[in-house]
DNA sequence: ACTTACGGTAAGTAAATGCTTACCAATAAC
DNA sequence: GTTATTGGTAAGCATTTACTTACCGTAAGT
């Protein structure tokens, strides 16, 4: 159970609009694959094969409730792709404040 | 030039490897096109298309330099899926904390 | 001027992907 | 026991996607 370093299927994952409209409605709290399937535009074993994909990327979890499955946000894959990007939201950062200053110094030439 | 809301173009972009790892290479500091192509297993058109797909993500931004095209991060797309992400990360914080406190009840019982 | 380096675009192709319908198993409700 | 709900899986299909080679234009180096 690391936490990390399954951001590839994460963002893999989230690439898709139907996978992401499943997981902004999962914001909200857990919920049956029925439930999950109301609003969305696709069929029921459409979005069966899309819970299967964000399970295995650790962004959902699913559990029995006799023959319901349950489903609701996983914190480990949203922090596996946070962590992936502060990464480089800081190197970027530090890069973007030493081009500022570079730039800086060549305004003022 | 909107900060965010361009979040569906990033996931969809880094959903791939090979667009992956040319934004993992770029981290290190601005390249060139053919620098990029280098160290891949895919021809240099290939990674042409990819930086287009990654420019219009708003992931990286590319300006012209003579004859080459010198490739860098953007922070402006790193930052729209960090902040998507942010807000399902407290949602999902706060709906943890609360299923571990019931948890722990259960768990002293 | 000629040649070399750089890189965008077009056309074609093979594989992956997202969807459908049909089917089946299992639990719940009557 | 029979019937309805729930949902996973298989097979098939259409589209998308990631790649290739071929080509062309432009700027630099000689």
């Amino acid at each position: 159970m690391q936490t990390a370093e399954n951001y590839d299927q994460a963002f893999n994952a989230l690439g898709d609009p139907t996978r992401r409209a499943i997981f902004e409605k999962l914001q909200q709290g857990p919920l049956s694959v029925v439930h999950i399937a109301d609003g969305l535009p696709v069929s029921r074993p459409a979005v069966s094969q899309h819970l299967k994909v964000l399970k295995e990327a650790k962004l959902i979890s699913i559990q029995q409730q006799g023959t319901r499955s349950i489903c609701e946000l996983n914190k480990e894959g949203i922090l596996a792709m946070r962590n992936y990007l502060d990464k480089f939201w800081d190197d970027a950062l530090e890069a973007f404040k030493a081009l500022a200053e570079k730039e800086e110094r060549l305004d003022n030439n």
